[in-house]
RNA sequence: GGGCGAUUAGCUCAGAUGGUUAGAGCGCUUGCUUGACAUGCAAGAGGUCGGCGGUUCAACUCCGUCAUCGCCCA
């Protein structure tokens, strides 16, 4: 057997099993009618993207999930592809033209999607071979992208089908506009961020009066395009000017003063200037008082033709500027206050969104809503954590129609085609002459909402979509909630009837130590590369996990991927160890004798391992991952490596010894099962390890059986006595330290036991002779204190240990002290307990029985110490 | 303005259905070249569980309220 090196070295081993894993075919599903499916479908990253820090927490956990069921004997499939994310690329498409010099303007429709497709197929794979150099197991032979021809045709189907029910219509109204990708955007591409602006109150004249009338205003510039002034219809200080004329400034036009309950009295002077083309709420009251509509600006925000010559062809900044300084000559501002407000953003354009009043498609939402509402509220769907029901249901109950076309060439062109009156509507283009087809494309949602039905290409039917839809679980972030995963709710149910998965698990946000959120314009987020490079995959995959807590923000730091190095070193360096005393190879086969034949710390270690089983299936099921990592971390670490390591090299020290070759096989066996539960978090090393755990016939740890929780190594007595022989151990070492007691100096331990306690240390004196560094153990009931010796109580117990020479009474007096104040307050708050009444007679009696059984414990330890701090003076 | 979440050791976090002598890792202090590992070993210090009130025999845990921070929706 080669000898493990020293150092765990990730680089050597990771690119070996991945390739491994392929070329076997591990990842590859298809329809068992003897296995149950387990399938997930990945968020499909935008394709022209970069591996991100998120999207590492993010497939970690869809693999960690994948892993398991795959070694539970499921039938795994976990379904990868990428987005087309028609803005996103398209925006980046147009910058890299920028930058040769090509203007979009300049290129046709068909030009510019060549381009297009040559940039997909330039950096379309990257994300891909970087989902890879994660370890992520997915079944790659599955791929897709969301502008694959099959898919294509399923998001043509949804639309079709949706027209045809009448729930898909086109209209003018005002929507959200971005003026740098020159598109209409849903309402959930717009961000609301407060800014730092200003309130203008610009004084009107009425006509044909000496009043005059002031309004307050955010955005000065859009006056040009105001038809009324509105007031509330309550508000005594402005109802005599309801119905009068107002002279617009700059522009001459006369507007009316309407009353409108919409107008708050309290904000500004309580006038406010309408502006019906370009504002929702003007809009609205534009609708009801008959308004003028008047819309003053271009696509990409600059002014019209609509507005005085002077201020044509400026933008939005510099009309504001102008207007203000053009009102100012004319000594209408009355005066210009600081005013924190919010304003709508584009999520990808970064710059205010304009409301613009333009004909689009939409799709009515309410219908697809109900269902989708009953499949969250009835627990069809559990989301983990479960408060997002709350944000989910507020979504769905107040949803309003989604906006649909993009004014892009990038994406899914809609299947609708015009020849004079005629309207035609299908996936195949209409027959005959004279068709032109909408120029517009989806919004990228309304392709992705498919995602796990288009992936089978639905709506054929065939055996991959009725075996692996539904899928079982979706990992993603709360950010994409109303997005992605509310849709696809409402699509699964629309189109095939039944919801797209069981379990939907939110990822946290990541943010860094200062607790920014991870962002490119910040530059604070690490490369995932660089990570792999400094601490190994494994580690970053475990580390992550350690530091996502549920439903919170996950704050990112270093070191907690040191602790994940570090624990991966010392899993390896424990296997070394093992590995180095098996002077004959593997112990096969690695048959035990029941648990009441094997000695005590076999029977604990394996009692401990079939707890840690336990802890992590509940973990995992209930996906606390951070908790699961934990309960791998301390049992490998402090059960296995601390105590049953130590104590197996007193075993290895005879090793022709029965209890030498009992010790190899726990200690494989142990290790076997610790490879096996760390797998799905750290598949690489884990794998590697079990190659040289396993016998050549058995198979690969990916597809290895998922460790079973064995009852008859459950073993309650043994881990309560082993605690007594480590409380002990403890206790003498504490001494040692405490009074600094050279390594070499060793000294004979004498205990004061009963019967039983003496009985079970006499099985184990090897182990605490030498975890405990003591050259001999002395036992009995009736025990004398030895001169000059450290005294500690445990579990009724007194030990002692003489420390001729070396005890430092001062020391001693002040650590049992403290340990006497501790007991102190604690048998106080007991008595005061016991002495209660009604907790006695309202408690339940277990509980009684528990308080004054510790009281008992307590009392007496209290009264050993007192007298061992009595024979110090 | 409405909703959600958080507040436990210096830091990051655990603490199903109320009963624990409140835990872990990192950091800190002390001592260790113990023949797997210094990416290590052993030991130690450190917390009136955000404030106030309530329910209960019993509250870190349940209820109310306030404060601070964060997110979402207006």
């Amino acid at each position: 057997m080669p000898e493990l090196e020293k150092v765990y070295r990730p680089a050597q081993i990771e690119d070996r099993w991945y390739a491994t894993w392929l070329e076997k075919g591990y990842f590859s599903a298809r329809p068992n009618p003897h296995k149950t499916p387990y399938t997930i479908v990945i968020p499909p990253p935008n394709v022209t993207g970069m591996l991100t820090m998120g999207h590492v927490l993010n497939n970690t956990i869809q693999d960690i999930l994948i892993r398991k069921a795959r070694m539970e004997g499921k039938e795994a499939c976990w379904i990868p592809g990428t987005d087309h994310a028609s803005i996103a690329t398209e925006a980046k498409v147009v910058k890299m033209l920028a930058e040769q010099g090509i203007a979009k303007e300049d290129l046709s429709r068909e030009e510019f999607l060549k381009h297009a497709w040559e940039w997909k197929e330039k950096y379309g794979g990257i994300i891909i071979s970087q989902l890879k150099k994660l370890g992520c197991s997915c079944d790659w032979d599955r791929e897709r992208f969301t502008m694959d021809p099959g898919y294509s045709r399923a998001v043509l189907e949804a639309f079709v089908r949706l027209y045809h029910k009448g729930w898909i219509y086109r209209g003018h109204r005002l929507v959200n506009w971005c003026p740098v990708s020159r598109s209409a955007i849903s309402d959930e591409e717009v961000i609301h961020r407060e800014v730092q602006g200003h309130l203008w109150y610009l004084q009107y004249d009425v006509v044909d009066s000496e009043e005059k009338v002031t309004v307050a205003t955010t955005r000065p510039e859009t006056m040009l395009g105001d038809t009324a002034i509105a007031v509330h219809p309550d508000d005594d200080r402005f109802r005599h000017l309801v119905g009068k004329t107002v002279r617009l400034p700059l522009v001459g036009r006369l507007i009316p003063v309407i009353a409108d309950s919409f107008v708050d009295p309290e904000f500004g002077t309580g006038c406010v200037k309408v502006t019906p083309a370009h504002d929702p709420n003007d809009f609205a009251m534009g609708e009801t008082h008959d308004l003028e509509f008047v819309q003053i600006l271009n696509e990409d925000a600059t002014l019209n033709d609509n507005v005085p010559e002077p201020y044509r062809g400026l933008s939005r900044e510099e009309a504001r500027k102008q207007v203000v300084e053009d009102l100012q000559r004319e000594g209408r501002i009355l005066k210009i206050e600081d005013y924190t407000h919010k304003v709508g953003f584009s999520e990808r354009g970064q710059v205010p969104i304009e409301y613009y009043f333009t004909e689009q498609w939409f799709l009515r939402m309410e219908e697809l809503a109900r269902p989708a509402l009953e499949a969250v509220n009835s627990g069809r769907i559990r989301f983990h954590p479960d408060h997002w029901v709350k944000t989910f249901n507020h979504w769905m109950e107040n949803i309003r129609d989604w906006c649909i076309s993009r004014q892009l060439w990038w994406g899914h062109r809609i299947p609708v085609w015009y020849r004079g009156e005629e309207v035609y509507c299908g996936v195949e283009p209409p027959v005959g002459e004279g068709w032109e087809q909408d120029p517009d494309v989806l919004d990228t949602w309304a392709s992705s909402w498919l995602w796990p039905l288009g992936v089978h290409d639905w709506p054929e039917e065939s055996d991959d979509l009725s075996y692996f839809y539904p899928t079982d679980t979706l990992v993603t972030g709360p950010d994409i909630i109303f997005f992605w995963v509310a849709r696809m709710i409402m699509a699964g149910l629309e189109f095939r009837q039944d919801i797209p998965f069981r379990d939907v698990y939110f990822t946290s946000i990541l943010r860094d130590e200062q607790g920014r959120k991870f962002s490119k314009s910040l530059g604070n987020s690490p490369n995932p590369f660089d990570l792999f490079d400094q601490y190994g995959t494994d580690a970053v995959r475990f580390g992550i996990m350690l530091m996502a807590p549920q439903g919170l923000d996950v704050l990112f730091t270093h070191s907690r991927l040191e602790v994940g190095r570090n624990f991966m070193n010392k899993l390896w360096n424990a296997s070394r160890f093992v590995l180095m005393n098996l002077p004959d190879g593997l112990p096969w086969p690695l048959d035990l004798p029941p648990s009441e034949e094997l000695d005590l710390p076999e029977r604990w270690i394996l009692s401990r391992f079939q707890r840690a089983i336990q802890r992590l299936n509940r973990n995992l099921e209930r996906f606390h991952f951070n908790e699961g990592a934990k309960v791998i971390y301390e049992f490998t670490w402090n059960d296995f490596c601390d105590w049953y390591v130590e104590i197996a090299k007193t075993r290895f020290r005879d090793p022709d010894s029965s209890a030498a070759e009992t010790a190899r096989k726990v200690a494989v066996v142990v290790l076997r099962g610790i490879a096996a539960l760390l797998h799905p978090y750290a598949p690489f090393i884990t794998e590697e390890l079990w190659s040289h755990l396993k016998q050549p016939d058995e198979p690969d740890l990916i597809v290895a059986p998922w460790p079973q929780v064995d009852p008859s190594r459950v073993d309650d007595q043994g881990e309560r006595d082993l605690a007594l022989i480590q409380e002990t151990i403890t206790s003498i070492r504490t001494i040692r330290g405490q009074m600094n007691v050279p390594p070499q100096k060793k000294g004979r331990l004498a205990i004061r036991a009963n019967a039983s306690q003496i009985a079970l240390l006499e099985g184990q004196l090897d182990m605490i002779r030498f975890l405990g560094s003591v050259d001999g153990v002395a036992m009995d009931p009736q025990m004398e204190r030895p001169p000059q010796a450290a005294t500690a109580v445990v579990q009724g117990m007194e030990l002692f240990l003489p420390l001729e020479g070396l005890i430092d009474i001062a020391v001693e007096k002040k650590r049992l002290e403290k340990r006497k104040r501790e007991l102190e307050g604690h048998v106080q708050s007991l008595r005061r307990k016991l002495d209660n009444d009604q907790f006695l007679t309202r408690a339940p009696e277990a509980v009684v029985a528990k308080e004054r059984q510790k009281l008992t414990e307590m009392t007496e330890e209290l009264s050993k110490l007192a007298h061992n701090l009595e024979l110090l003076e």
